[in-house]
DNA sequence: AGAATAAATATGAACGTTCATATTAAATGT
DNA sequence: ACATTTAATATGAACGTTCATATTTATTCT
């Protein structure tokens, strides 16, 4: 499969007796070759089972025809979305998907970033989790002249897609004001200090517009952690009638919390998140969430890249993803609610 | 990045005033090449910014350091366990891996099965779903000459590795019938007829070992398809006390269908997956499991593909994982059960 | 000191393509 | 029929390495 090759351009040449070159051109369909030649080329290849030799190609073309991608979190359905639809539409431009991931660390990200710039790609995307703290890697990663596409902040000559935006979750937020919730916590697990601000600013907006109580508790990245900082919110007193979890995932930290404490959803409290992976319909009751556009994330990242190598000089590129609030059983009116209109 | 480089050896060699063959020996640290030229070699590539062409040396060498690995289910966590096993294993030997899956879908399968032969790879990783029905394929991939590491049944000229036994499933029945389950439903959601054989095969040589009434409803590969499953098995006279999934992400299905139902876990019905992917530890209530290793399959995988790479003619490889039990709080023994040792 | 050996570095081909250019064969115009 | 254009194919270099081998320089032995 790899090591030096059964059958190359040469024997297929010397098959059909005619120049390498020509084998070269008519695989490439190009029109400067007798359709007839093209033909016994074809014929040749097929019966003598070549395959052309992608490590030559991308040699002699200075391209590898692959795109790297580095995500936070494996665990995070949310990613798994993205990578799929890198996938997707890297397949479909024939680009191969190389993933890495980064568990959540700082140090595995700083390694994982050199990495890709080691290892050669014709572009990369980043979702990182640290940027800020490696702004040296980003930069050399950029600088080495490759196409780069952030999914996490802007980062100059680094095209871009956006797909949180305060609109985004006031979407989620004008949803359980509708519904009636005035006392609705939010759960903001992240790995470090200072991300997902716009969904913290959009609550904080919210809250104050409509004179509410602001109910936030931080915690980490894993579900167990979620589970600590709902507890915490069920402290509140009187408790929330909706909690908003910043992601789908921690989202199962609530329902366990919940759980536990003997609350049923929708009924005592009801609960959202952001991202609509698929386990949001999946939950037991079905988990209302914000359609991010996962998989369309991915595939317009990819497309970045492709424009990107295609013309190089052409401006930076930020492109805002759309979201969509998909209503699940997870809301409802809150019920026997003692305190409404606190 | 890719783009006819920037920084070649030829520039570190005349930088440092050598043969571009001295660099290339120093950088392999060989022994041929006196230490301070060495040192000196070292200085140039950081000081040039020097990085090897992968393309370049791929061709040379003949290999790609790369692995292929081909999955049947994004969806599935499971399947990301291993594929995050096979990461680990691959970067730690230098190697990449290139994701690939089929949606569940035949002809996708083939179709990919088809790339995984075109696009070069040193090995291969199969975990497929239709492999009877595409042999074809996986003799051309086998014969193309690469290592072939596959998951799903015994090929001659493949390394396996094998994680489910008879014995794997009867972890989990002795565990229902030691906590006192007399009537255990099974539920086998499968992309194709024949799947899980050994689970299907255990189960029945346990309801006969036992006397008990055999209760298995089969369903595809969805949570949605496999809510009706439940829903299915729920109407049984008298109902089963606790139900197996043939895995834990269709057992999400199962807790739908219970809640949807009203019915209780475990107090009502006791619910059991395999595969103890991460979301049995985060469900509500954590979910009782086989552990299989899929982080080790994944690692195991990768390390089956290198040493085969190092000695082709070695015999044919085939790795038993071991299996272990994880009881979570889905299972407890039946209560209130008016048909106990019915 | 001169031959023989060991250490260090250099040379040139090769890996399998593609691209720029050169050559030949066929078709057209006058 | 001959020059001229057009179509088809061939040639040779290049991509950036590594490997086998050749050459030079330093070291040791008698």
């Amino acid at each position: 499969m790899a090591k030096s090759q059964k059958v190359t351009m040469r024997d297929v040449a010397e098959h059909v007796n005619v120049s390498i070159n020509t084998v070269s051109l008519a695989l490439q369909d190009s029109a400067l070759v007798h359709a007839d030649t093209k033909a016994r080329v074809l014929d040749a290849v097929r019966e003598l089972g070549y395959r052309p030799n992608v490590m030559a190609q991308n040699l002699r073309r200075g391209v590898v025809n692959t795109i790297g991608i580095m995500i936070p979190d494996v665990h995070n359905f949310h990613f798994w979305d993205i990578v799929d639809g890198t996938h997707d539409e890297a397949s479909r431009n024939g680009y191969g998907v190389v993933l890495a991931h980064t568990s959540l660390n700082r140090e595995r990200e700083v390694e994982t970033l050199r990495g890709l710039i080691e290892r050669r790609f014709d572009g990369v995307i980043l979702a990182t989790t640290y940027s800020e703290q490696s702004p040296i890697e980003i930069r050399r990663l950029i600088n080495a002249g490759g196409a780069v596409v952030t999914l996490s902040r802007t980062w100059d000559g680094a095209d871009r897609v956006v797909y949180f935006s305060e609109q985004t979750a006031t979407l989620l937020l004008d949803h359980l004001y509708a519904l009636g919730h005035r006392r609705i916590g939010l759960m903001i697990g992240v790995a470090r200090e200072g991300m997902a601000p716009e969904r913290i600013a959009a609550y904080q907006q919210f809250v104050s517009q409509y004179g509410l109580v602001s109910m936030i508790e931080y915690c980490g990245p894993t579900v167990p952690e979620s589970v600590e900082a709902t507890n915490r919110l069920l402290h509140y007193q009187p408790r929330p009638t909706a909690i908003i979890s910043v992601n789908d995932y921690l989202a199962m930290g609530v329902y366990q919390s919940l759980g536990m404490h003997g609350l049923r959803i929708p009924e005592d409290v009801s609960v959202a998140g952001f991202d609509n992976t698929h386990v949001a319909e999946n939950l037991y009751p079905t988990l209302t969430s914000v359609d991010v556009g996962a998989h369309d994330i991915g595939r317009v990242s990819v497309q970045l890249i492709i424009s990107r190598l295609a013309d190089p000089k052409r401006p930076q590129q930020i492109i805002d993803m759309p979201a969509r609030l998909v209503p699940r059983n997870s809301t409802a009116a809150p019920e026997n609610d003692v305190h409404h209109r606190a």
